[in-house]
DNA sequence: GCATACCCTACTAATTAGATAGGATAATAA
DNA sequence: TTATTATCCTATCTAATTAGTAGGGTATGC
């Protein structure tokens, strides 16, 4: 299951791409919008910052906008930073791969050779919606 | 991610859909095999066995074996008596649904509805591979 | 120079994961 | 009928993670 995180950032990352202008806009104002609480909405949105997904201004009139180029990010970027690895064992992971312990070898673990094909599934969905695909609902 | 729970359990069955015959076998056996902690397999096979996959034998030359039924089952069904739901978030959920407290309506929310796109994938795998299929690494 | 709004670190409460302990129960064999 | 074997079952424990909170620090703009 996604965490809050992960389902917030996306739900903040949404609200800013329907925006049809973007200037800044205030983490309360997106807080209260989605129903997010606001010290949390606020260290998810430092994070898509760090990295460099979201722009910030300080003092009057400043707040959180979308860079150029995060409305053709795929969402399976977000989601890494958000979430964490896509693949449902740390074995299958593309980004985040590590070895299982227990298992003397890949090649003849059944779950792995299964959860290598739901995470091709997964992905070819996560990285062909981009941001904008996302807030439109359309997906290759 | 999975559980080790989960992925455990997986594992098990793997393990004795594998073998020859279907005599009973005993948990240390499988847990050895599997490196698999002794007392968590244990706990997790009586799950197994009162979701109704699995037959026990108490006493000498006792342990656990597949019912008739099981090689037949989806994947799907291990995994929601031992995961939990296989959906992304609640609200996409067949078998757990749940509504989201922060979100006014489903079918405007961005991620309700590419989540349900994931789902749909990932279950058209978990659904259509059965234990047979998964210990020869078949899948539809 | 003051108000605004993001930046940053640390902390906390609640929940869950991943076991572990230890005895009860049932089946088999001597 | 008693000992042995192996599952059954409940309770407990520890560490990690999640979700959220607190409280300043820092930069911006009027």
């Amino acid at each position: 299951m996604l965490s809050r995180k992960t389902k917030y950032g996306l739900k903040a990352l949404s609200y800013l791409a329907k925006r049809e202008n973007n200037e800044p806009i205030q983490i309360e104002v997106i807080s209260k919008a989605e129903n997010i609480s606001l010290k949390f909405l606020e260290s998810i949105l430092l994070t898509l910052k760090k990295a460099g997904f979201l722009g910030a201004k300080k003092g009057k009139g400043g707040g959180y906008y979308l860079l150029e180029k995060t409305r053709n990010t795929p969402i399976a970027a977000f989601y890494r930073v958000l979430e964490g690895p896509i693949a449902l064992v740390p074995c299958v992971s593309l980004n985040f791969y590590e070895t299982c312990e227990d298992c003397p070898d890949e090649d003849y673990c059944s779950v792995h050779n299964l959860m290598i094909k739901v995470r091709d599934n997964t992905l070819s969905i996560l990285e062909n919606t981009t941001l904008s695909d996302f807030v439109t609902n359309q997906t290759l």
